[in-house]
DNA sequence: TAAATTGCCTAACAGTCGTTAGGATAAAAC
DNA sequence: GTTTTATCCTAACGACTGTTAGGCAATTTA
């Protein structure tokens, strides 16, 4: 069975708004890709804004759920890290279109749905703080500011969206592990011990 | 003196851009926040997206002046790269609704100074890969992979705009600080010499 | 003092936007 | 065989978009 019209639309939707932004693309814009007319979008869905809703919600929940089973599954904080970075890519570049509009075109989002939206990616940000102070009372850590730490590693994976190619030489998992290695012990050479 | 109507425009433009995103922000949007009439902005300028342009290559034009500066400055690749992250920190905390623009809305630019912008920002990016390649020769960074690195590293940094607070506690100087030590030495905790 | 320039105005343009109303057609469910 | 459901259509709505034309008043220059 072919996904329901309602999830072509929202595919499409996805791929419009991270090439063109939400604003920008134009529900003729959307209606086009599938050859029906603008009116017609509505049979399915309520609104642009609601398109939107179900993209950014879909991977906030996505993203929240991977941390919550790391935090639960795995003890050790370096494990723990590992695998949240691994998840994180493999969500990101298994739904491109999706999570860039969920890194890019939240703001878009209207008043009482804006906030919701915050407070789940301020929930998955403290998934990661958590991470790290396991690590820190281990003793394999060293982040003074929990904060800052989570934002730049973040930061660094969610930049995925703006370069990763799927046709490129490095698989997601290989992605991650470059990551995970850059972040735990950065960019100085490795004293042979 | 005053700043001039037209560069008065651009800072709006700029603020407008980087909080409704550029297509969202009108033309009526932006001269209402200097109480004028849409129509009167064109004495200034000569469009919208002229407006764009100015705010994206501006900005281009100030982070390729200083990697070419740090470059032709420094020696050691260490300090070079500390130089860099200073610069571009400072750079984007000064100039905060400029840099958002210029990291996220230069999608929006039109064919020939779309290329031209991406061309830009490519060079900006070899001048980092080029303090790589020297930490490489210097056997003090270890980045097998120099064009993954530059990415991972820029993004940690450009990911300030969406969280940088100019009344919160660090100032650009910490925050370059931290970066550096974050991306030179990462998470792990730094074995007693 | 006359001429030119600057900075703004009102009015309007052609086009696009998201969305609704109301109806047609075909398949599925009862 | 009738009703329901899914999917699409045309036509149109009011609002908003970037931009231009043409003109008025004040300031600066010659």
């Amino acid at each position: 069975m072919e996904k329901s019209r309602k999830e072509q639309i929202i595919q499409s939707a996805a791929k419009l708004f991270k090439e063109k932004g939400f604003e920008a693309a134009s529900m003729r814009d959307i209606a086009r890709t599938l050859g029906i007319e603008a009116a017609s979008l509505y049979s399915h869905i309520k609104s642009k804004d609601e398109i939107l809703e179900l993209i950014c919600f879909r991977t906030a929940d996505e993203l929240i759920k991977a941390i919550d089973e790391v935090n639960d599954l795995y003890f050790n904080a370096e494990e723990k890290l590992s695998m949240a970075i691994k998840n994180h890519v493999k969500i990101i570049t298994e739904n491109l279109d999706s999570s860039s509009v969920f890194l890019r075109e939240w703001r878009h989002l209207t008043k009482p749905k804006l906030k919701e939206f915050i407070s789940l990616r301020d929930r998955y940000e403290n998934g990661f703080k958590q991470i790290l102070v396991n690590g820190e009372n281990e003793n394999v850590f060293d982040a003074p500011d929990k904060k800052f730490a989570v934002l730049t590693i973040l930061s660094a994976l969610n930049w995925l969206t703006e370069w990763y190619n799927p046709n490129g030489k490095m698989t997601p998992d290989e992605i991650a592990e470059h990551l995970t290695e850059f972040i735990l012990t950065g960019l100085r050479v490795k004293s042979v011990v």
